[in-house]
DNA sequence: ATTTATTTTCAAAGCGCTTTGGATATACAC
DNA sequence: GTGTATATCCAAAGCGCTTTGAAAATAAAT
């Protein structure tokens, strides 16, 4: 139970003294300047003052520059909701984010929006997040749409036959697809890293490496990205006539509690496999103290890949046992997404609509021989 | 751009009487109906929809009914930016994400947010994020408020002395802040948690155990959490007549390579602490992982107290020896503050103002006596 | 000097909603 | 029957901006 306490013994000490706090700086900022306040001080037209803000032609240099050094000194900024209701533009871009009361939050997430953000900030673009139940995704990004509040959006956490690309198609909503849907056309904008192949390309390795019984550490089974990353797998496998058997794969949320659990139990099977797949290194992570706490030498007695997103507070180099992954920037990802969505609304030259991501495959100590039986 | 509506020219045919609703069964999501069509739909005046849908009193029962309904079976949704502009209200809660090129994204940042998603979801509100520079936070969050987007607005990152306050307050907008600052009267709306206490009652914890030589591995020193748990540090240190010296604390970004590097540094010290205190689980997280490769026990050969923010993928329990930690749910902060926030907007009964949270002290096995020389 | 472009400015019409200040109709009182 | 509440509804005025269509001022061409 948390407890509500307005003085601690420990916190409130602090002098009350306001005096010198408040002197120096005299700046007004509750002074919201509008456009028609603004007119009247420059003796404009709103027209004129509103031309020679957005760098319209058709108004005198001289103009222009009594207008700019006004806006400057009033601290005029235009209301945005104005602008929207006038212009259609929002200048923001909307995303829906899965949460709920006991539903972990994402590390993904944060990350991804972080490069969103990276890029959005250059224009000075907002992001407009509506936070929903993960049942409700689709619902709740209709009403984002319609809230009238965003010019693009977002798509993530795709899967199978998602509805929601041809909904916002129709809607005619300019939105980018961060993944990729399956079983519908794949024309839709997106960016997708290849998952397919960085799981076949990992599970290759360790066939190679000898490893005949392999186990999945996977994301949440609904996912488009979990399902390549299986088929990947099952490929690489399957070419060397292995198969991947149900007690071997694990679908959940991808959280170092699931990682540990999962391999426990993988490791007290009869036949217990020599190498394990993990959808993240968040799920390495667990997956690791499983490892050791069953006595076992990473990279030795058992080999780990686990995809790296690259989330700056788990980096795969600094596990004790350095780990082996398939790489591709989360970071990255968002913040070309965000790139593409910018340059449609601001109808600039457009830029590729599908882009399929490589990723690399990085060896490092997780990974060696399948051991000796 | 923009689609054109296609139903535009024929607008003012609409019927005038009521009839069927158009009781099409094809969904036509492009068809963004506004009040308008609505109200020519059913021969009604704006004002009447309008009333009729925010639930004012001075509307026929029946009227209301078949308002709803239509309403319902049109998937009208009103314009956010227009009903934005009329009421000045915006149905949307401002925040400023720090991020940069080369900045590490914050996990905490996300796990906030959650929280207060989980809240706001529930009275649809939503987000405005407006990315920033981490030196630049003042200024975007001037911005975010000017936009005109928002009706209230959340801080964060509280650094000594903080302007934004003083700021928020004189442009009238509602805030409350996450954290406390410095050297300023704390009579603005907050909630906190007692971080001096928690990190004064975890190193008493371990004076009380035979611990003299303790380490602290803080988050950034320009953050008031930090200082304020460097200060109960030093105060359960002092109250033994012990000291915490400067090569025996770090401040910095709260990743886990920073925990790692730093309990390296301080374990090749000629005289290692026998304890360290984190800020963060995450920093604890490379702090273990160092313990480990130099080969000492945790809880036995170095004691360890972590503060734990309650991020779902890093539990503290789950650590191959589970942490000691001061607790305190970063997501349940995010709620509350939401919760908060939102009452102010919707003009509820005023919720408390300033509240501090107390932190659990929660004792495992990362903690044991200090060991003898 | 008159006509014809060109540049510069403006008044006014929205964008889609809320809200004020009446109307109109219905009910109740006397 | 007239007068007064009461319940419903509406027309119209914004909110702060962009943008259209013209006017006014200036320059260029006849």
């Amino acid at each position: 139970m948390q407890v509500l306490d307005h003085h601690s013994a420990l916190e409130e000490n602090f002098p009350h003294t306001v005096g010198e706090i408040q002197s120096a700086s005299t700046i007004d900022w509750a002074k919201h300047v509008n456009l028609k306040q603004l007119s009247q001080l420059l003796g404009l037209s709103q027209t004129t003052i509103s031309r020679a803000l957005n760098g319209y032609p058709e108004v005198n240099a001289d103009t222009r520059q009594r207008v700019l050094e006004a806006a400057r000194k009033t601290g005029y900024r235009p209301n945005r909701a104005a602008q929207r209701l006038a212009t259609g533009r929002a200048g923001s871009i909307g995303l829906v984010m899965p949460t709920a009361d006991g539903h972990d939050s994402d590390v993904h997430f944060g990350e991804f929006l972080a490069g969103l953000g990276d890029e959005a900030v250059k224009y000075d673009f907002q992001f407009v997040i509506s936070p929903s139940h993960p049942d409700d995704e689709e619902a709740t990004c209709r009403r984002l749409v319609a809230s009238g509040n965003i010019d693009a959006v977002f798509l993530a956490y795709m899967r199978e036959k998602d509805d929601r690309i041809a909904m916002l198609r129709s809607l005619g909503t300019p939105f980018v697809v961060h993944g990729r849907s399956i079983g519908i056309p794949t024309d839709y904008p997106y960016l997708d890293i290849d998952n397919t192949g960085a799981f076949y390309d990992a599970t290759r390795l360790l066939v190679q490496l000898g490893h005949s019984r392999i186990a999945l550490l996977n994301g949440p089974e609904h996912l488009t990205f979990a399902i390549r990353r299986r088929k990947g797998t099952l490929k690489a496998l399957g070419e060397k006539g292995l198969t991947l058997p149900e007690n071997l794969m694990q679908h959940s949320a991808m959280t170092d509690e699931h990682g540990f659990r999962a391999v426990e139990r993988f490791l007290q099977l009869d036949n217990p496999p020599t190498a394990v797949l993990c959808s993240s290194t968040v799920l390495a992570l667990g997956a690791v103290r499983a490892v050791n706490r069953a006595g076992l030498k990473l990279g030795k007695d058992i080999s780990l890949i686990a995809h790296d997103d690259v989330l700056p507070m788990l980096r795969p180099e600094n596990f004790t046992v350095p780990l082996t992954t398939t790489r591709s920037s989360l970071r990255a990802a968002g913040s070309r997404i965000a790139k593409r969505l910018i340059a449609r609304i601001l109808g600039q030259e457009p830029l590729p609509e599908q882009e399929l991501w490589k990723t690399d495959l990085i060896v490092r100590a997780s990974t060696g021989p399948a051991p000796r039986r």
